[in-house]
DNA sequence: CGATAACGGTGACTTAGGTCACTCTGATGA
DNA sequence: TCATCAGAGTGACCTAAGTCACCGTTATCG
């Protein structure tokens, strides 16, 4: 991390398995592009005109319900895909689901037009898209046994535990307001159970930061 | 649909948006494979060896709990593919979802070998499944928008008129344990909010089977 | 410094939906 | 033809979680 990396150290150090040939493309028709903290990286109705490779940064992607309110999908990192952005890039679909920044984020950008070619020609380009794909249907489908089958405390034991490791820290700094937004919930509901947690030693609470104990 | 459709009549009518090539080589390399009613097509943990083109039939996707309670995700039917048998045959990974026919089916098995050459060669291909990729993702995007957002009388009403609507019929024989089963609710429930559906005109129910007023 | 707003805690209440227990009815089959 | 059973209806009850009202504490900013 330089003060100022390149598209090619970018490259060279998030996506090693791609070969040669095509970093060199990427290298040459990507641009790096940069989102404020809170920026909008996407939007639902939107028409995506690049696929984005994420390079610095962290992004939430949610889903908007009718009545405004956000729930909360996965984070995308340095070294993952949209893969959203492949999608309806390539089918030139708009998008059911918003993806934020929410750290000063970089994303290397590929025109839309070089999908096609890149697909075709580099073998290890095509496995990385289906790897994006696979492992964003398996995250859909986690959230899905969450919503389905768990409950309140199970889920929110769920989010922080993966908060957490996503995130490689053991103190978070988020309110209980913006929890309970990410989980469809409450935050009376979130504060009570959290202080269940506090009580079974599993996290400690303090104002505006959760440190975790596991 | 005669007595005994031969790969090629199936991929003629059911996939007319293949280059010629590409229908040669899936009638030189891919097989029939037919399944009873109540057949699994893939459950959970189970290494795919091919990916699947539904050609005849009808096939249940459902996502098992912990504690074995499903949740139905959605149908595969004639001209569908299956994304998570391209998914997880070319990375070799076991799926965490089952499938099973509830009609008699007939699948068109191609060798996961193919995958790469048919994704290199042939552009039709590669946009089937990306467009299979892509409807899968926005299904499993509409069951966490009902889950997360809605009440159980409105996940009923939208499971029935998706069901009426995609088996396209309008008497559904079905009984209101399986329902509850789809919905991970429970029968008492489900009878309860059917009669109010029908009390508002929406449906007549019947012994083992709803009629659709809408 | 004092006002204000954000954050968090808590009790009281409501409600959707799950569970239990029992009944009725139509279908099946020995 | 009678016994059995699956499907369905229903009342009573329970519980998780959402909502409301209110309060105390901490941080921030004019």
């Amino acid at each position: 991390m330089n003060a100022e990396p390149t598209i090619q150290t970018y490259i060279n150090s998030l996506f090693p398995s791609f070969e040669p040939k095509l970093k060199e493309v990427l290298i040459e028709n990507g641009s790096l592009k940069t989102f404020a903290a809170n920026e909008m990286l996407m939007h639902t109705g939107q028409n995506m005109r690049s696929t984005i490779l994420i390079v610095e940064g962290l992004v939430k992607l949610y889903r908007q319900g009718e009545d405004g309110n956000e729930f909360f999908m996965y984070y995308l990192q340095p070294g993952n895909a949209c893969a959203l952005s492949m999608i309806c890039a390539t089918k030139q679909e708009t998008s059911e689901v918003m993806a934020r920044a929410i750290e000063p984020t970089i994303g290397l950008m590929i025109p839309i037009s070089l999908m096609d070619t890149l697909m075709k020609e580099y073998k290890t380009w095509y496995y990385f898209v289906l790897e994006t794909y696979r492992s964003r249907f398996e995250e859909l489908l986690t959230v899905i046994d969450n919503i389905a089958f768990k409950s309140m405390d199970e889920r929110l034991a769920f989010y922080l535990e993966k908060k957490f490791s996503d995130l490689k820290t053991r103190s978070l700094s988020i309110t209980h307001g913006e929890i309970a937004n990410d989980l469809n919930s409450s935050r009376e509901v979130i504060s009570r159970l959290l202080k269940k947690m506090e009580q079974r030693r599993e996290v400690i609470l303090h104002r505006n930061y959760i440190e975790y104990l596991k």
